[in-house]
DNA sequence: CCTGAAACCTGTCTGC
DNA sequence: TGCAGACAGGTTTCAG
């Protein structure tokens, strides 16, 4: 489920309170449990990884790029959420640990965080030095820094296709492939353009779309799709991602779909054309 | 450096 | 109803 507006959805929920209950902020931990090992990323790690948690108190939730930060002190717990990871905070009467429950903190007021993930991807990290985690990361698309000027720079001195660049976290943190082929569709750029092709319109007009398509996003608590993620809504205003075959919504042309970078990519061949218009 | 394929996983949906 | 196969919002690793 998760991209950038997603987690973030997720952050202000745990740090304010919302959908997935109350905030986790000044919470004492009573205990912690692991029920699927390999959910621990970092092996070295779990040695005493469960027992370090008792009587430590939650201080902050953030988020960096699509990962999680809670702020533990003297520690952070990183999560990633991955393809189908999903947190919420259960009151202390929901004492029934759920099928796919990979991890939880129970606090000691008997309410629980729990990390549960069907598939598995989800990865947590506990550790007292958060860069050595996160430090490959590339820019926050919604910080000031991400400026067309920034992107051009990055997009020149690259031989990749665009949705490959917008794809990769250590150029830009939390784009995955729903805001990515959003954007494009939005920017009128087709998906398999070589980056450093774009003119220094279009890479304005990306960033400009970028930011809005994220903040629209965020806006509307995230994307939910089938099974996966709930309580979001911004799968109603997809504008291409899935709309394979249907008209597109600005000039009418059948919405294509193909392959780049292994995922699903979907462009309108009208209004995102192959080449440069001249 | 870049691309593509495979791997990690389970649940859901589609088609016969 | 059953079953095989395709597919899914992500990332890492490895081969070429």
């Amino acid at each position: 489920m998760p991209e950038l507006p997603e987690v973030e959805t997720f952050v202000r929920s745990l740090k304010y309170g919302g959908m997935t209950g109350n905030s986790i902020i000044n919470r004492q931990i009573a205990s912690a449990d692991l029920f699927w090992n390999r959910t621990l990323a970092g092996s070295d790690a779990a040695e005493g990884f469960l027992e370090w948690f008792p009587g430590k108190t939650v201080r902050d939730v953030a988020r960096r790029g699509k990962f999680i930060l809670i702020s533990v002190p003297p520690k952070t717990l990183l999560i990633h959420l991955r393809m189908s990871g999903d947190l919420k905070v259960t009151e202390a009467s929901d004492a029934e640990i759920g099928k796919h429950d990979r991890f939880r903190l129970t606090f000691t007021d008997g309410d629980r965080l729990v990390f549960s993930d069907p598939r598995k991807f989800g990865r947590i990290w506990l550790t007292a030095s958060p860069e050595a985690v996160l430090g490959s990361l590339g820019i926050e698309p919604l910080d000031d820094g991400f400026t067309p000027e920034w992107l051009y720079d990055k997009l020149h001195a690259s031989n990749r296709i665009i949705k490959s660049v917008l794809l990769d976290q250590r150029v830009i943190a939390g784009l995955g492939n729903i805001y990515s082929d959003e954007a494009l569709f939005s920017a009128g750029i087709h998906p398999a353009r070589a980056a450093r092709s774009l003119s220094t319109e279009e890479v304005a007009r990306l960033v400009q779309a970028i930011q809005t398509v994220l903040r629209d996003g965020i806006q509307y608590n995230g994307a939910s799709i089938d099974w996966v993620y709930r309580g979001g809504s911004f799968q109603h205003h997809f504008k291409i991602y899935g709309r394979t075959g249907e008209p597109c919504l600005i000039c009418g042309t059948k919405i294509e779909k193909t392959t780049i970078s292994q995922r699903d990519t979907h462009f309108c061949p009208c209004c995102q054309p192959r080449m440069e218009k001249n």
